[in-house]
RNA sequence: GCGCGCGUGGCGGAACUGGUAGACGCGCUUGGCUUAGGACCAAGUGUCGAAAGACGUGGGGGUUCGAGUCCCUCCGCGCGCACCA
């Protein structure tokens, strides 16, 4: 009779026990091979999550099980602290934004703990201390003396009634998500880094990215978006102001002959120019500057345009004139901020020109007979043939574009130009709980890098939440300094650095983090790149761009010797649970939820009926988060990180059931009766070696590929076959071997069944059992045999028999022979070892 | 609007580079053990069919001796879009 095994004490007891033994401080002195294990780190916003769980414990199971090879790994955690919602906690709650963060770290850091995760927490480090912070500082500063830092005007959310700037995310159907006033458009000087420097290496270093998945590679490249084109000028009929020209950039100069209008935003210059004169204009501007920034909002507003007075002369032919409109579609950011449009080409000049009946013109068919036929309903805008393009009649789209660009060189109206959607950097931001930006502004000097030794610029404790907007605009003591460069009476920077500045180089500090220098180069190098990074897909382009620029960016200016900072990444899916709604669309949380008779749902406290929603990623907005912590105190770990990494492919979203965890424990509870039983019996019992070293390879093979799922179902099928096999030595070897296989997974109930198993020192440090290769392959083999493709019959043969034997076997078949039924086979397909199709 | 991805039993999923679809888990069914079971043990479980067999990987089409896998097309769902982290 064994007992149950006990999750809770195990839990303390191993816990204590590594933290003894100091089992998961990484020596960077270390000879063994090295390991860089990276999890994203979590924002601080109160309480561990699912989702953290499923991540973290993905990089655990990496980390012990590269320990177990006998590599030296890191494996830290650490806090991404700074960020929006801990000033939205002071507002609303009246607690300073740092105490807020700390008192949440303290409370994460305590149940990542009782997870029982291999960290190494000598390393923990919070953005918002600032030690970190005044290292960034001091970076932000290198980059600024190598001109990679710059200021300019650049618009952000303005809302009218908070007289605040807000983030995309506080902008709700185009209104302040507080003060539900219309947001609108405003222009702020800010601060920039050269990303674009940048894009040639980024781009390019992708390639070598070869650990990466493609989608994310493929949505950097697009992100990135190098296209060739052709910049050229029209010259206006009648300048404007002094303006005489408007410079379009276009991907397509073959379709040149088919403009029929030119469009500029509504924040070019020439537009500003029109608007002094026309107050139809300046009113049509002020239109276009309601709503928010974000693309998704601009692009999925409807088109419009005014119409100007101007025109612009076609460059090939002097006598055409162009109406030029200004436009909401047309963005400042991209190219030169002005296009032409050619509506039977391009999909948006297409429903512009419908709207204001401009003309509609072929100039590319596929094929020549085409040239007469009209546009439909849509744009075409795949590569074709020019028609009805004069001297570009029948060249293919790539050719008549070479012709154009040629064309336009020589007779100097216009240049071929490689053009990139990738925009500098803006890393400035309107709010208090952020790195300062390490400036001050002085009236005679312009802006004045604040000098080294009065590095950090701490963020001041003593500020006041009353008002909307940035307390640092209205802390004068904070603000008010000298110019360090000329000694007068000058101000400090009152923005703050993007929270992806903080994230773009934690990965170096964890590496590395001496006293007075933001990282030590060669020990940063002696882990870098991160061989594993894990986190979630929605950083598949922004963070992970930031931190390769940045990274680029200090290799750059000679700091580290690496381009790239993760080796191998991987994106997790999310989260998800059911959710439920009351029937006024209240939503509710499961524990709200009763089944009645029937199975009707209904809302516990009132009666009144409920439906079941559908499975969404767990939030709080839609009240379907399950907190780990008792679900944990309930099942234990082990159970919990078991089902994280059950079933659902880990780059797929996992749904939480409890169904699940509940599987997951009694796992746990069949593992702890095997190591406990007794482990009497003697003699070799081969069928269970060969599974067992079979499993060692395929759970080795899986965690390696990352696909835990994979691992898991490994041991399961191990499980089963030591439950179902005889007392023998190989049998009690087999139990041993499995306590090992799982132990990167359910670390606790391993070294809880190693101790009962009299194993030797703790199973964190053990190592991961080898296999025999002779023992993962068959002596036969099972070959299907088909007639036409259909499966009719198996034949069991030994391995490596030769083709004309397998054919007369599988002809031999009694079902063969009737599918046949007398007739001769046409053709005989035989795969060795596999399967014979007969062709009847 | 643009970019990227996903879709296989009642459910989560497995299936190496085109070669036996449904491994493994959950759930369910039947039986055993038991005072009892949400514990444990045994057997079963894609659909239709008594069986032989037929059908079956979101829908439609194609390539192939052979398609979950490759191509085209349609549908549905999700992620990102530069100030959420």
């Amino acid at each position: 009779m064994t007992g149950r095994f006990d999750p809770a004490g195990a839990e303390r007891r191993w816990q204590a026990r590594w933290d003894a033994a100091g089992c998961f401080a990484a020596d960077s002195a270390s000879p063994k091979p090295k390991t860089y294990v990276l999890e994203m780190f979590p924002y601080p916003s109160g309480r561990i999550h699912m989702g953290h769980v499923r991540n973290y414990t993905m990089g655990d199971v990496i980390a012990r099980y590269r320990r177990m090879q006998g590599h030296e790994v890191l494996h830290p955690m650490g806090w991404d602290a700074f960020g929006m919602p801990a000033e939205n906690a002071a507002l609303e709650r009246k607690v300073h934004p740092g105490t807020w963060t700390r008192d949440n770290i303290a409370a994460m850091r305590d149940q990542l703990k009782r997870l029982g995760f291999a960290l190494d927490w000598s390393r923990e480090l919070a953005t918002c201390d600032p030690e970190y912070y005044g290292h960034e500082q001091a970076l932000f500063l290198d980059l600024f003396d190598a001109g990679l830092v710059y200021r300019k005007e650049s618009e952000v959310n303005w809302d009218p009634v908070d007289r605040t700037v807000l983030a995309n995310e506080q902008v709700i159907d185009g209104r302040g998500w507080r003060s539900g006033a219309p947001v609108e458009r405003r222009k702020l000087a800010q601060w920039f880094l050269k990303i674009t420097d940048f894009a040639e290496d980024l781009l390019a270093g992708l390639e070598s990215l070869e650990q990466w998945p493609d989608k994310v590679r493929l949505m950097q490249e697009n992100w990135i978006g190098k296209s060739r084109g052709l910049v050229f000028s029209f010259r206006l009929a009648e300048p404007a102001d002094d303006i005489e020209r408007i410079e379009v950039f276009t991907t397509r100069p073959d379709t040149i002959f088919g403009a029929s209008f030119v469009a500029i935003a509504a924040a070019h210059p020439l537009a500003q120019a029109v608007a002094a004169a026309d107050p139809g204009a300046h009113q049509f501007i002020d239109v276009c500057r309601a709503g928010g920034t974000s693309a998704a909002e601009i692009e999925t507003a409807e088109k419009t345009g005014y119409k100007t007075r101007l025109e612009a002369v076609h460059p090939l032919d002097p006598e055409w004139r162009l109406p030029v409109y200004i436009a909401n579609f047309v963005l400042m950011d991209y190219g030169t901020g002005a296009i032409f449009g050619v509506p039977g080409h391009d999909q948006r000049d297409f429903e512009f020109a419908k709207q204001y009946h401009l003309p509609i013109k072929r100039v590319v068919a596929s094929s020549h007979g085409e040239a007469a036929l009209p546009i439909g309903e849509e744009a075409e805008s795949e590569p074709g043939i020019a028609v009805n393009s004069e001297f570009l009649d029948g060249l293919e789209t790539e050719e008549a574009s070479a012709e154009v660009i040629r064309r336009a060189e020589t007779a100097g109206w216009g240049v071929g130009t490689t053009a990139w959607r990738l925009r500098d950097w803006g890393v400035s931001r309107q709010r208090y709980w952020g790195t300062p930006i390490p400036i001050i502004h002085c009236a005679s000097c312009g802006p004045v890098p604040v000098p080294r030794d009065q590095l950090p610029v701490v963020l001041p404790e003593d500020v006041a939440f009353d008002l909307p907007g940035n307390p640092l605009d209205r802390h004068d003591a904070w603000r008010q300094v000298a110019c360090p460069s000329c000694g007068a009476a000058a101000a400090r920077e009152t923005d703050t650095l993007d929270t992806f500045v903080d994230s773009s180089w934690y990965f170096i500090r964890f590496a590395s983090q001496p006293a007075g220098r933001p990282f030590e180069r060669a020990e940063a190098e002696a882990w870098l790149p991160v061989d594993q990074y894990i986190g979630g897909v929605e950083h598949a382009i922004l963070h992970l761009l930031y931190a390769r620029f940045w990274t680029r960016a200090l290799q750059r200016i000679g700091r580290i010797g690496i381009a790239e900072p993760f080796k191998g990444l991987f994106t997790q899916g999310m989260v998800t649970h059911e959710t439920f709604r009351s029937v006024d669309g209240r939503w509710l949380s499961p524990d709200e939820i009763e089944v009645r008779e029937g199975g009707a749902l209904v809302e516990r406290a009132t009666s009144a009926a409920a439906e079941r929603g559908r499975i969404e990623k767990m939030s709080k907005s839609r009240r379907n988060t399950v907190d780990p912590e008792p679900i944990v105190a309930k099942y234990g770990a082990d159970a919990v990180r078991w089902f994280m990494l059950s079933d659902s492919p880990p780059e797929r979203d996992l749904e939480w059931s409890i169904d699940g965890i509940e599987g997951a424990a009694r796992f746990v509870q069949r593992v702890w009766r095997l190591a406990t039983e007794p482990q009497a019996g003697d003699g070799p019992d081969p069928a269970l070696d060969k599974k067992a070293h079979r499993a060692i390879a395929a759970v080795g093979e899986a965690i390696e590929g990352l696909q835990f799922n994979k691992a898991v179902a490994q041991l399961y099928e191990l499980v089963n076959a030591i439950e179902k096999a005889a007392p023998s030595a190989s049998r009690a070897e087999a139990v041993r071997t499995l306590v090992k296989l799982a132990s990167p997974m359910a670390p606790h109930l391993a070294e809880e069944c190693w101790a009962k198993l009299g194993g030797d020192g703790l199973m964190a440090e053990a190592d991961w059992p080898s296999f025999d290769p002779n023992l993962l392959v068959d002596d036969d083999v099972t070959i299907a045999v088909q007639v036409n493709g259909k499966l009719r019959d198996t034949i069991l043969a030994p391995r490596g028999l030769d083709r004309e034997s397998a054919e007369a076997l599988a002809l031999a078949s009694a079902k063969v022979q009737r599918q046949l039924d007398g007739a001769a086979p046409r053709k005989v397909i035989v795969v060795p070892d596999r399967l014979v199709n007969i062709v009847a």
